[in-house]
DNA sequence: TTGTGTGCAAAAGCTTTGCATGTTG
DNA sequence: CAACATGCAAAGCTTTTGCACACAA
């Protein structure tokens, strides 16, 4: 059941994306759509160098340069997230099949727990009318101490 | 009027970060309250760079080292606010004596604007009690174009 | 006086770029 | 077959680190 929900969002992303490289003139690349399967195969947040790790072990030859400009065109057609969660790191997660949420980050262990609340939205369309921005996207994070990490510093003391 | 608060914010900061340093028994060099009144004579968001470039124009010579180091102690005390406005690059305010704000941006000229929303705060004493986190603080920003780069954007078509 | 803080420069870490080669349309 | 994408390595940028010297406590 999960495997075939799984193939059947890869078929849709490969589509979207397929029709995203027609529109825009660009090749329709083996490099491109590794990439693209290997990302909808995780379910976790990664960056760049951990995603071309993961291809390198698969015997999938593909180049850093590659890796940062496929994560750009993917970006573009909105099939992956781009987030920064304090660190000079960026981190991406797939984004389709995946209803909109924001995100908590333990300051001590790095845990990323991720919630939805519909006011967010209200708070963005609200300020884009006020202040005259087409907004088109937000990035909410909370930043704070998980349960475990909290126990871990109580014992500490 | 305006000077004088200034000169009073910037007594109340150097007192408090003055005991920071007493408190955790650090030293207090004339380079980190140079760095502290150069941050609190702006009213902008700047980068570690800028703020170098800054100091080394007044003829005050500190090293990019000790802007990184002071940066983080003042970040530390909350006397500064820091951010990552979706570039690879961290960005800082000032926080002292400046009401809690989110940030819109404008992903075409980079323009940044404030609001303040008391929602957020219920969000984040909401989703830290569901999940069991002690939240310290978050990052909201809103990214679109504002009106200016609307109507560079038409005038384009 | 002692050890922390500083300046300087080198190194580190993430990302981008240049160039020769390969491959798509 | 022409233009674009790739791989590789070098360069770029922000940030961190190591070390000798300076100076606050």
């Amino acid at each position: 059941m999960v495997n075939s929900r799984q193939s059947e969002i890869f078929q849709e992303v490969k589509n979207i994306f397929s029709a995203h490289l027609e529109n825009h003139q660009l090749r329709k690349t083996p490099e491109r759509f590794s990439i693209l399967e290997e990302i909808y195969s995780r379910n976790d947040h990664f960056d760049a160098e951990e995603l071309f790790e993961d291809l390198k072990k698969k015997q999938l030859n593909v180049s850093r340069a590659t890796v940062y400009n496929t994560l750009e065109l993917l970006h573009g057609c909105d099939l992956i997230k781009k987030h920064q969660f304090g660190k000079n790191l960026a981190q991406y997660e797939k984004s389709y099949g995946h209803k909109q949420h924001d995100h908590i980050i333990c300051v001590d262990c790095k845990k990323v727990v991720e919630f939805c609340d519909p006011r967010i939205q209200q708070i963005q369309s609200m300020m884009g009318e006020l202040l005259n921005f087409k907004i088109t996207h937000h990035s909410l994070n909370l930043y704070g101490i998980c349960g475990t990490c909290q126990i871990q510093r109580d014992k500490r003391v």
